[in-house]
DNA sequence: TGTACATCAGTGAACGCGCGTTCACTGATGTAC
DNA sequence: TGTACATCAGTGAACGCGCGTTCACTGATGTAC
């Protein structure tokens, strides 16, 4: 072969590494594979020896978008002292630096109303994700049950992303910034725990 | 003339109305000029004697949604009895029929990742109306001044956006079901006004 | 060790398709005289 | 009243463009013998 062994992988873990930023940064339709394979100085003809095609593209890059979206929050809640929990997932979600990187952040805020489009290995593959990044912080939740938090977590991640979404298409930045604080201040006070 | 005086004005209107509907169901990229004009047995290259292009029919497509939800959420209230009002709009909005139908529902949810990459003008369209429907709905949300309460509407409006996108998103049923179900609990608790 | 062949990641031209937009044209009607 | 001309919503072919995908080809290397 003319190349190492794991060559073959590395490229295509570029590829999606390259596919996750700029599908969520411009939507998955506004991002030719070219452009993604020019990134990595290739042309668009190798791309079908590592995928079938775009759409198993798409799954991957969400799957490794969601990864990296769990992995973010539960640095922040490790980062925060005792009780803070909720306001470093919502602080952190609903800060500044999400809000302007939409490429390194969550794709349910950046691709949400697309995926419902995308067929349904792809839609499974949002649910797989999901119901695990809601399990993984659920502990800090209000609830009951875990089976309880685990809901929670869901209505908060959606409702965050849902606020982000709209914040993004904002050209105010007055307007975006008092939506972004009020509702960091409301998420935080309704998703809480009880003290 | 060929056609009555306020012919054209009506054949706009109803091309606006078409696109309405069919941008909100399968999103603004996915449509076609040729299927609206088709539906509405007009050839699409009459389509340029009522718009500039396009974007202009996106943005009065979106007007025109914005405009139809507050309507629908003000019936909703009014046919509430006192003090369920914020539960009748956490239900209308997060209820099946909603979920079930994004053709004829709110445009935040259907479109809100996808307007983030219009022009200008389209985003002040939704900046301009998304300000009228929170403040129509203000006086039934908790916060001591008017802005404030237009404020706890627009975090409403927006984690609602968030949770129907992601529920049209998800494919499996039950867990669509038990995310909707736990967002009405959620929200309704926690925007309802102190009694 | 040498030779013929197989492998396969990557290349880039080409294909097929759909879309937004343009434009010369149609034809019914209004208008100037 | 009649005639020539202007208007303009609508038609449908055509243009230009970009994209996803295919495919014959390259060339460095591994492998069989």
């Amino acid at each position: 072969m003319r190349y190492p062994a794991d060559h073959k992988q590395r490229v295509r873990e570029q590829i999606v590494r390259a596919a996750s930023h700029c599908f969520r940064s411009r939507g998955g339709d506004d991002v030719p594979i070219s452009d993604l394979m020019r990134e990595l100085h290739l042309t668009h003809g190798g791309f079908y020896r590592h995928f079938h095609g775009k759409e198993e593209l798409f799954n991957e890059a969400l799957l490794v978008a969601m990864d990296e979206t769990r992995e973010r929050l539960a640095a922040a809640v490790r980062n925060a002292p005792p009780g803070r929990e909720v306001a470093a997932i919502v602080e952190t979600y609903l800060g500044e630096p999400h809000c302007d990187h939409p490429g390194h952040g969550c794709p349910i805020a950046a691709l949400a109303s697309e995926i419902r489009h995308h067929v349904k290995s792809t839609r499974r593959t949002l649910e797989r994700t999901l119901r695990r990044n809601s399990a993984a912080l659920s502990r800090y939740l209000p609830g009951g049950t875990e089976a309880e938090r685990t809901r929670a977590a869901m209505v908060l991640f959606s409702s965050m992303a849902g606020v982000l979404n709209l914040a993004r298409a904002i050209s105010d930045e007055e307007l975006r910034g008092e939506l972004l604080n009020a509702a960091r201040a409301h998420l935080i006070a309704a998703f809480s725990p009880p003290t």
